[in-house]
DNA sequence: GCGGATCAC
DNA sequence: TATGGTGATCCGC
């Protein structure tokens, strides 16, 4: 976005600017400021809970939570600078003397509960933003009894207080985006009142910093501070030519422009919008890495006879029978274990990684981290390539130390609820993605029947299986170009796995270093210390101490492979009649331009496997091998 | 409809 | 020893 914003010309500067002041105003016009919205939000409200409870934990430092992870911490223990959503450990060493108390949210539950009908009395149509936050529309109780925000707001904290025990903050303001700001501000046990003034209101919004607002994370907050120099909300209306400039002009969202110019306007929502049905339901589970098959099916659903407590399949239909909740599209969600720290040391050493090169590496990283995909997928994330600065630092953990989520998902043609559906399109879903190591397994179920409700879709249309199948189609030959319910395409599922199991010699090659690059490896001082001095055996050269082997040396041998790879290989693959493929004579028609490509990919990929085993017997040092696989990975992404 | 990414709590 | 779980939304295919 920085190099987007340098590009401007002043002229598109000014004209920029224009169009962002008339958006300026556009939105002013729609300022209201006839409502007051209190938000209330309980304080340290678990931690709160569990001291109501246990009243020995009174003044001193404690975490709810455990050694993984921390939800909530009390004021005694905020001190240490312990937080919520910290792991546990590490709050350890910041307080030794941290109490750790492990959730209940039966407890929060009822104690919610109590603090809801408080809320009631005030606004019956009040939003629970969760257990403990809540808005409520209080225009009305004011005018009734004659009485004051702020008024309103000491009575009902008080009440809560007299009904839980509990303390709470509030904040008042003429709409939720700024009653959640006011909130935060005499935050614990304290009160905010912003009036109904615009002036009052601008004044207010224009030193707030941006990440206060809600919507706005930790990512949002660094592309606006780095590339726009916007700290403030105030900034977003004196930036808002740039802004303009830059970002969409969709109506909704967080990432846009109306967005963040009524963020600069302190103007925020001041409706009551009717109650929102769910939309998905789901059940995950993190566990210790591994890629045991076995284990793996065993996470989604125990073996008969033996029922296990984390058994994420029977969780989640649970959890939908709770419901009476049924859905037709279920995702599959999967975190893979943290790219192996010591594998992206041997890049870095073996490359004299620049940061653009860094960043490379990351778009790798999925390849590198699933070698049998890798072969086949053309897709490796994005994140990397949407032109973000990146910090080295911002590098070094996201691109080494950090996990990769995926998803994959079906729609089916039924809606499901039992667990033999869950876990049999579970099953297929992992089957997929076989071999693979993993750390978090989750199922989502969406797509649920009352979706349908106001749905514009035809429910006597045919799907287009059905409409195949059933006969109405009079291209029956269809079905033999392999086109098949995604849902039973397990034949050819089992077809990629068979191909593609020489492929997988390149992960198993990698158990035959001196020491193994095995995700999840343990990285200890001792450790990588082992490793560098085996990068020096094996032939790779450290930084400083290079000689010819300069960086440029690095790049020239890889685009010289780059270069015969191109042009020897790319096109070996001949579609027989422009139709059938000369080397496995599977049949393709010649508008499958993806597909075709793909499976040319997969035949380079088997290729490019025998050339490196070929390689690997006869010469072969750890760094021609990396200089292979780099290149390697480099022209199929390329592709 | 899918998959990645971001966000809140 | 050790960095969670649930749900929503948006964007770009």
């Amino acid at each position: 976005m920085r190099a987007q914003c340098a590009k401007l010309s002043a002229n598109d500067i000014s004209h920029y600017q224009t169009v962002a002041d008339r958006r300026i105003l556009e939105l002013e016009a729609t300022r209201d400021l006839s409502r007051i919205w209190l938000h209330v939000d309980m304080d340290a409200f678990y931690a709160a809970v569990e001291t109501l409870s246990n009243p020995s934990l009174k003044g001193k430092p404690m975490a709810v939570g455990g050694m993984s992870m921390i939800s909530t911490a009390n004021y005694e223990a905020r001190r240490f600078g312990v937080r919520a959503a910290m792991p546990g450990f590490i709050a350890c060493k910041l307080c030794p003397e941290l109490i750790f108390v492990p959730t209940d949210f039966k407890k929060y539950t009822h104690y919610s509960e109590l603090t809801r009908k408080v809320f009631e009395k005030y606004d019956l149509n009040f939003l629970a933003a969760s257990l403990d936050e809540a808005y409520l529309d209080i225009t009305e109780v004011c005018k009734e009894r004659g009485m004051s925000g702020g008024e309103i707001a000491e009575e009902l904290r008080k009440g809560v207080n007299e009904e839980t025990g509990l303390t709470c903050s509030a904040g008042v303001a003429p709409n939720r985006l700024l009653a959640k700001v006011c909130s935060d501000i005499n935050k614990p046990n304290g009160q905010f009142v912003l009036p109904n003034d615009r002036l009052a209101v601008m004044t207010f919004i224009s030193s707030v910093p941006i990440r206060k607002i809600g919507g706005i994370g930790k990512v949002t907050e660094h592309i606006l501070k780095d590339a726009f120099g916007i700290n403030t909300c105030e900034e977003m209306i004196q930036k808002g030519g740039l802004l303009c400039a830059l970002f969409s002009h969709s109506t909704a969202g967080s990432h846009c422009l109306v967005f963040f110019l009524s963020v600069g306007l302190g103007i925020g929502k001041t409706d009551t919008p009717q109650v929102r049905s769910r939309k998905s339901i789901s059940s995950e589970r993190t566990f210790s890495a591994t890629d045991d098959e076995a284990l793996l099916y065993q996470k989604l659903a125990s073996p008969v006879g033996i029922v296990l407590a984390a058994d994420i399949a029977d969780m989640l239909c649970t959890d939908m029978k709770k419901e009476g909740l049924c859905g037709r599209t279920l995702t599959l969600k999967l975190k893979t274990a943290s790219f192996g720290f010591l594998a992206s040391l041997q890049f870095l050493l073996a490359f004299h990684l620049t940061v653009e090169d860094m960043i490379k590496v990351r778009r790798y990283a999925p390849l590198l981290m699933d070698s049998r995909r890798a072969m086949l997928c053309t897709c490796p994330t994005k994140a990397g390539s949407r032109g973000m600065t990146w910090t080295v630092d911002k590098i070094l953990t996201s691109c080494i130390l950090q996990e990769m989520v995926r998803s994959r998902a079906v729609t089916l043609e039924k809606y499901i609820c039992s667990c033999e559906d869950i876990l049999k399109h579970a099953s297929k879903l992992l089957k997929a993605e076989l071999p693979i190591s993993l750390r978090l397994m989750g199922l989502r179920v969406s797509h649920f029947n009352e979706d349908k409700i106001g749905a514009p879709s035809d429910p006597t249309q045919k799907t287009l299986t059905n409409f195949i199948v059933s006969g109405d189609s009079s291209s029956h030959e269809l079905l033999h170009y392999g086109i098949r319910d995604p849902v039973d395409s397990n034949n050819q599922r089992d077809l990629d796995v068979h191909h593609c199991t020489s492929i997988d010699n390149v992960e198993a090659e990698k158990t035959h270093e001196p020491s193994s690059n095995k995700i999840a490896d343990k990285v200890t001082a001792k450790n990588m210390l082992g490793e560098v001095s085996q990068c020096k055996e094996a032939g790779l050269s450290l930084p400083g101490q290079i000689e010819g082997k300069s960086a440029d040396r690095t790049n020239q041998v890889i685009m010289d492979n780059e270069a015969v790879f191109s042009s020897e290989q790319r096109d070996e693959l001949v579609w027989v009649d422009d139709y059938k493929c000369s080397l496995c004579g599977i049949e393709m028609p010649s508008n499958f331009v993806e597909e075709r490509q793909e499976h040319s990919d997969f035949h380079l990929a088997e290729r490019l496997q025998k050339d490196e085993s070929s390689i690997d017997s006869r010469t072969s040092t750890l760094r021609q091998r990396l200089f292979f696989i780099y290149a390697m990975y480099t022209y199929i992404y390329d592709q």
